[in-house]
DNA sequence: TGGGTGACCATAG
DNA sequence: ACTATGGCCACCC
């Protein structure tokens, strides 16, 4: 379980750039986190955007971290929500139906930020 | 210092 | 199709 979550000097810069492509995510879509982490340029390094998601909580900038599931579509983050069901709430809020605790037409609705967000 | 874990992903058998 | 394994790299004990 998650319990101090620090976040190093030397991660802020990568956890900033994560945070900036997450909020760019438009509503109603969602992306996934190895799309996120070669966005950036991470490579195969894409637990390290879920462990930004997983500080992204202590952030004062709301962050919609309820748009990221990982590459199936699977909500593998709700357990880490103030409560389970507040990811598939918000998702739900938006027009995103979830069976299962999957995305409903995530192909559909997959947002990839290399190939539709440009880089400011 | 070193081993285990993780909101993951890709490849191999 | 499914399971196993490696890679990734920061964090914790």
């Amino acid at each position: 379980m998650a319990k101090s979550l620090k976040i190093s000097e030397k991660n802020a810069d990568f956890f900033e750039k994560v945070f900036m492509v997450v909020k760019q995510i438009p509503e109603g879509r969602v992306t996934s986190y190895g799309a996120i982490a070669r966005y950036l340029g991470a490579g195969r390094s894409s637990r390290m955007v879920g462990w930004a998601m997983n500080v992204s909580h202590k952030q004062k900038a709301a962050i919609p971290a309820h748009r990221v599931v990982n590459r199936v579509g699977l909500l593998t983050g709700k357990n880490h929500f103030p409560t389970p069901f507040a990811m598939e709430e918000a998702l739900n809020i938006e027009g995103i139906e979830i069976e299962d605790d999957q995305v409903v037409d995530f192909d559909n609705k997959f947002w990839d930020p290399s190939r539709e967000l440009k880089i400011d």
